[in-house]
DNA sequence: AGTATGACATAGC
DNA sequence: AGCTATGCCATAC
């Protein structure tokens, strides 16, 4: 029984390029739709291997407290993906939300 | 060991 | 239809 942290990053490496991930559906994948909350601290305590920059909460903005080095650089690196992002700063989550990890 | 906080989500009004 | 309030699990100190 692996902690709930692994299992939140292997999901979160999972996700396709160019596609991005909400908390609560991780979460969901992980057995629980409340661990949405311990799906972002998950992510908080996540190393490199973890592209926490494809994890949006659920309305497509990234979040401010994980940008370590800029969050132009996560869009950037959004945006390299493939991810088109809206003058809002959100990612267009009816074309990039990705839709679960058995599709 | 217990307490406090958390990068969210959902339900209800 | 939109907004507010609350709930939930786990981690960290």
């Amino acid at each position: 029984m692996e902690a709930l942290f692994p299992r939140i990053w292997a999901l979160t490496r999972q996700i396709p390029p160019g596609k991005v991930a909400t908390y609560g559906q991780l979460a969901r994948w992980a057995g629980n739709p409340r661990l949405a909350r311990a799906a972002g601290y998950a992510m908080h305590s996540a190393p490199a291997d973890v592209p926490c920059h494809r994890v949006v909460n659920r309305f497509g903005g990234l979040c401010d407290a994980f940008l370590p080095a800029g969050r132009e650089t996560h869009r950037m690196l959004l945006e390299v993906e493939g991810v088109g992002f809206r003058p809002d700063g959100t990612v267009d989550l009816e074309q990039y939300l990705w839709r679960g990890p058995e599709l």
